[in-house]
DNA sequence: TCCTTTGGTTAGCTATAGCTAACCAATTTC
DNA sequence: GAAATTGGTTAGCTATAGCTAACCAAAGGA
């Protein structure tokens, strides 16, 4: 099963908010990304029945390895092509929207072309 | 009405055959994308009803002045994306496939940016 | 002339991914 | 202890955008 666009965002939020507090539920996702408790809460059990995540009886939630991996790999590409965008004189917000969206159509070598591209400089 | 991505890829697709044949149907344009006929079929009868393109009774499109904007601005991201990750080392047929889903989703500030960063090297 | 091919359309299905309404259980507050 | 708040779920709706099946008209070929 392909990880849709969606799934991938949900995965990075998770990973960034159990970076800032103790634990992830779903209420806090709703909170970070405006969307409704019902979207989070169907967005969820996709995430669950695919195992990208599990869910104890206390609803925290907590990434699967395949989970993680994702959610680290989005959020590597999210901060380096913000900080990136960012160093090229753009806006900071605008960066972090256009980071957010490519960070999902980039292949792996393109990424990496881009990385290496800028480590020289 | 935001433009949709998918009409961004079919104005693109009619302004790049329109370069090549004296006339673009939706049949070409079925060849191009793969799509089924009813799919481009469908698609034609939006961009008519949002007024992006024309067809006459023999079924030949053009592009209003609304439709050919959007179509030589995501031409143009879509030639440039390509030349640029083809020169960072990108193999071609990924750099096409990279260029072609970061042209819908990047903002103008960005993609200026990018460009004036690729001028200076 | 009949048959096939070509180009196009409509109807109706699928999947993704958001939404509101309505509901439930557990906890908190007065 | 009753009422309100909080967190979560299910059902059913919406929009986008692809698909197949079925059909039609016009043009071409045997």
């Amino acid at each position: 099963m392909k990880v849709q666009e969606s799934a991938e965002n949900y995965l990075e939020t998770i990973l960034i908010l159990g970076r800032q507090k103790p634990h992830v539920r779903s209420i806090d996702i709703v909170n970070e990304l405006s969307f409704s408790k019902p979207s989070v809460s169907v967005a969820m059990k996709n995430l669950r029945e695919n195992g990208y995540i599990q869910m104890d009886d206390s609803g925290y939630i907590t990434l699967t390895p395949s989970g993680l991996a994702i959610a680290e790999k989005i959020y590597e590409r999210h901060t380096f092509l913000t900080a990136w965008l960012i160093n090229l004189g753009v806006n900071e917000e605008t960066a972090q929207e256009d980071a957010c969206r490519m960070e999902h159509v980039i292949s792996v070598e393109s990424f990496e072309a881009i990385k290496k591209h800028v480590g020289r400089e």
